[in-house]
Order: structure tokens, then C-alpha cells, then sequence
DNA sequence: TTTTAAATTAACTAGGTAGTTAATATTGAG
DNA sequence: CTCAATATTAACTACCTAGTTAATTTAAAA
């Protein structure tokens, strides 16, 4: 009768679905859409969250800038919380897909942890909503995350693929030894992570832009650097 | 007659004052010692805004916590958003003076570079809640850092350590030539900040403790091999 | 001692905010 | 075609929260 609230198979195919217009269907009336629905409701929060952290974040401007009504939230999501998990874990997930587009086998060792860090840079340059709700759930001291079945998958694929190409650039001689694959994960994320969570306070204090194309070039050539620094034998 | 709201000298001497207890006044009167009440504002709000961030502290939990009454910060901050920049201000400002007191000039180049990460990262360690402003104010955009005039003096005195450091080395020819002082602080920050900043969600994934002695042991080698290989020649 | 400005208290308020109620419309199975 | 489950709308509510009003007390200068 009411209150589905059991997230079912969330963003089916049309994540940001396109607008109305289809034709088949009398313009004015009401068509029942869940999964429409829901990913809209999904798109706006994340945006809303991204924006103003849980705490900030406004249920009735979310539900202002869907085509849906607040109720709507309720209904498939609970709660301002549970909304915000979904959000969370969509966010994730997105950020864990593109990171398996990755071809790193094809590339010698030392292309690959290159090509990583370049990627790994830009992907989070480009991405801020994400690098902003994983800012926010570490404001909440990851207290949502927690909560989420689905993080028992995350780890898998970005510490494999580390390790793989770390291996074979140990046997090939072109890495030194004694290094471990989360060290190496830890290190790339921070530094690429950093740049963009820390953009706003560290770009006041020291007068400089990190969005300016200059400065995005020349701190990627650091991190790269140095990461290769860190690895090389 | 009413609201000062100019900040007068903060925290004058004993920022979080003793409680009462004063055997040479009446102990059930009021006493008005506005400084102390300041002070005590300040590190409630300290603590609360860490804790929550902007939008998630509470002005009437502050004034809970505190022997005074709401109005008072009202009075002394003249709003919410005028308490969080007077403890942003106040954790920044902390922060610098602790560093000044690192002694670097009377060590080889080599050896200050350790020091220097390794005292780094463990006052990042040690002021959570310091970080916990910081990732707060990030996640305004910088908006009320923005705001204060005395930004303008915090970068000098961290830059201008490291730049002679380097320097000495690259004389002395233990660091390559051709890198910036900005560089190597951004590295630094990067590094032992993310440590706390994402611990919780890093830690979650992962499924390691960033708490944990041994952890902590861990990863400040890392950092410091990893400075240590990105500076010498 | 008197006076005045600074400091403090307690109760109040207007608007915001998460969450709800209750009725209605759509869809798809039988 | 009927009916029941699903999806949706609009208005409502109770409480929270930043900020205020107005009166009172303290401190310290004159």
C-alpha cells in the first residue's frame, strides 16, 4: 500500500533520463515512472549533497528540482538519510565502473603506473561531486558507508589492478621491492585527492588557482613524478 | 549598549579557562569576565563545528555546553557564521604557531626534511579536529577563510621554512635542482592530511585501522621515504 | 559613592525543515 | 474489465533553530 523504501535495481539504463516529449503519451497526464523517478530524484540529491554536505543538504530544495514531489523521496528512499546512503553508494559505484575501464595489462609497467596517476588525476579533478561526497562521509566519520552492504566489493578491483602492474614491474626490474599495493593506492589517492578536496583553503592561503590549466598541467607532472619516484628501482 | 562584536585579543592568555572555584568572590553571584567567557565560547564552538561542520553544529548545543547563555555568543560573534570563522581563524592560527617552533636550521638538509614530515604528519594525527575544520571549510568553498584578512599572513612563514631547507640540500647537493617550495609543501600537506581527512571511508574500504600504532608507524615511513625520494638527487 | 557602559540572563519569535496524512491516479495481472 | 498493488499529488504538522527583546547585574571610572 505504501512505502517501498526497499531500493530496488537503482539507475536501470537512463540515470539522467531524458526529459517528457515522448509522444505515445498524453503530454498533461501523470505517467507512472519509477525508475525515472527515482534517478532523478538520485541526479538532484547528489548534486544537493555534493553541494552542502548531509547536514546542508535541503530535502525540499531536492525535491524543488525534481519533477516529483517531496513525497516522492519519502517514498522511495525513506529518509533524508536514506537518500543520502543511495547517493552515496551511486557515487561510488560510478567511480568504481569508470576505474575498470582502465587498460593497464597492454602498457609496460612503468606506462601503466604513468597512465594510473594521469587518470586517477583527472578522473578526480573532474569529478568534484564525488571527491565532495566522499569530504562530506568523512565529515559523518563514514558512518553511512558503514552501514553499506555493497563496500565489501569496492576494494577489490583498484588494489588487484595495483598490484598486477607492481608486480610485473618488480619482475622486470624496473620497481624496486618491499612495496605494498595499498601504500601505492594510498599514496596516489591522497595526492591526486588532495589537490581537488583542499583547492578552495590551500589556493587562498598560497595565492594560486588550481583550476587555472597551467597549474592543473604542472601539479599532475608532480604527482606523476613523484610517484614514479616512489616506485622506480 | 549593546553588541561589540569586534573581536577584541582573543584567547588573551587561558583559552580554556579553569573553572571557578575562586575562594576571593561569592561563589553563587556572577562574575563578568568577559575574556574567559570568549575563550570559552570559542573552544566549544571549536569542537562543535569539527564535529558537524557549518551547517551541522548547533548554536544551542554550543551554548549547552558552555557555562554562558546563547545570547552571549550573539553578542561576542554577532551570528553563527561569525563564531565559525573566529574558531576557523583561531585553528589556523594555532596551527602556524606550533610550526614556527620546529627547529630546522640546526640540522643537515637531509635530516630537517625527516623532522619536518614526520612532525607534519603526526600534528596532523594529533589535531583531528584542526583537519575536521579545514575539510569543513572546504566543503563552504572557502568561503569564509575568504573572508578573513589575516589569511594573508599563514603562507610566508610555512613556504619560506622549506624553501631554505631545500635550498641547503641543493647546495650541499643531497636534493635535485629545479623544484618548487610550493611543490614540496602541497606534498606534504597532501600526504599526512589525507592520513586523517579520509581515514574513515579509506579505512572502511580497506578494512585497516588508520588509528592503529602499527598503522601509524607505517604510514608516516611511507610519507617520509616517499618526500625523501621525490627531494634527493 | 554615583553613574554609566559593558556584560549577562531568561524568555520569546518567526521561519525553516524533516517527515506525514490522506486522497487520487496509474498500471498490470487475472 | 475489474481490482489490487504501485505510484503520485498536495496540503499539513510538529518541532527545531538562528536570532531577538528587554530587563538586570557587574565593574570601574569620575
Amino acid at each position: 500500500m505504501d512505502e517501498p523504501v526497499q531500493k530496488k535495481q537503482q539507475q536501470p539504463e537512463d540515470a539522467a533520463a531524458p526529459l517528457a516529449a515522448d509522444p505515445t503519451r498524453p503530454q498533461r497526464s501523470r505517467t507512472n515512472n519509477p525508475e525515472r523517478t527515482m534517478a532523478e530524484i538520485l541526479a538532484v540529491a547528489y548534486a544537493e549533497f555534493a553541494d552542502k554536505g548531509l547536514a546542508g543538504a535541503r530535502i525540499d530544495e531536492i525535491a524543488a528540482a525534481t519533477r516529483t514531489s517531496k513525497r516522492m523521496i519519502y517514498y522511495y528512499f525513506g529518509s533524508k538519510e536514506g537518500l543520502y546512503l543511495a547517493v552515496l553508494e551511486g557515487a561510488y559505484r560510478e567511480m568504481r565502473e569508470q576505474e575498470a575501464e582502465l587498460q593497464l595489462e597492454s602498457l609496460s609497467p612503468m606506462q601503466a603506473l604513468v597512465r594510473l596517476v594521469e587518470y586517477t588525476f583527472d578522473h578526480h579533478r573532474l569529478h568534484e561531486n564525488y571527491i565532495r561526497m566522499v569530504m562530506a562521509e568523512n565529515i559523518n566519520r563514514g558512518e553511512y558507508l558503514k552501514q553499506s552492504p555493497f563496500i565489501q566489493e569496492l576494494n577489490v578491483p583498484a588494489i588487484s589492478a595495483i598490484e598486477q602492474l607492481y608486480d610485473r614491474g618488480v619482475q622486470q626490474g624496473v620497481f624496486r621491492t618491499g612495496l605494498q599495493a595499498l601504500d601505492i593506492h594510498a599514496a596516489i589517492s591522497a595526492l591526486t585527492f588532495f589537490n581537488v578536496s583542499n583547492a578552495h583553503t590551500f589556493g587562498l592561503i598560497f595565492k594560486v588557482d588550481f583550476k587555472a590549466t597551467d597549474m592543473v598541467n604542472h601539479r599532475r607532472q608532480c604527482v606523476v613524478d613523484m610517484m614514479v619516484r616512489y616506485l622506480q628501482a
